[in-house]
DNA sequence: CAGGATACCTCGTATTACTATGTAAATATA
DNA sequence: TATATTTACATAGTAATACGAGGTATCCTG
């Protein structure tokens, strides 16, 4: 069963910033790579990601080029940048103290 | 520091069902619980509590009874129902599902 | 030539955390 | 005793954002 829409946010930005980080991709790359890496737990909405990596277009934390393949379409390539890859550490290390801290909470330790 | 706002969307739910299965709880407690078991991590603000706790209760996931103390003063003490535990249920095991496919992403791991 | 896959975009809606603000009583402090 | 803090609840407004629905255009395959 997929996930609530809620649990989501807040992580699409690690998300997208990790996959970047790795190598400069475009859009529908990125749904492609999500369910792959996930192994078909994360199925991306254009939706949500296209205006998710607008946003991080908008902060500086990526680049976007258009790139002409041979055959004629576009692709628009994203690309981290320095502000991008300090914003992707914190948010990893963000991601892993929140991610400790509830599962302190839902699994049953010490009272 | 402190978690973006919009990392805790969807992980709520699971913190309030998990206090109040362990045991009844009124608000004000389940901000102090989360703090202490969490070690501080965790400062929830009464706009995100109060709110919470009264969606979780429209939808039948917990019940509410006002108990007043010896001294005078009134608390509302939280309940799980039994929809509220088979929900806590598949509450966990989605945060589960989801912090393992975000980890498959965010952590170095297999290209 | 039709249909699917690729590839991008945006508007509107729903959800929800948080700030600010309000109320009221109990307890601690000066 | 007067004042401040803590306890305890509540809600209205704002901002952020995932998603559905809809749109455009090109490429490839049967």
């Amino acid at each position: 069963m997929r996930y609530g829409r809620e649990l989501l946010k807040g992580s699409t930005e690690s998300l997208l910033l990790s996959l970047i980080n790795r190598q400069p991709m475009y859009g529908y790359q990125i749904i492609k790579e999500l369910d792959r890496r996930s192994k078909g737990y994360f199925t991306f909405r254009e939706g949500t990601l296209y205006p998710a990596l607008h946003r991080l277009e908008d902060r500086g934390l990526i680049i976007g080029r258009w790139e002409r393949l041979p055959a004629g379409q576009e692709r628009r390539y994203y690309h981290i940048t320095e502000k991008g890859q300090r914003a992707l550490e914190e948010k990893v290390t963000e991601w892993r103290g929140f991610s400790r801290a509830v599962n302190s909470i839902v699994q049953p330790g010490s009272p």
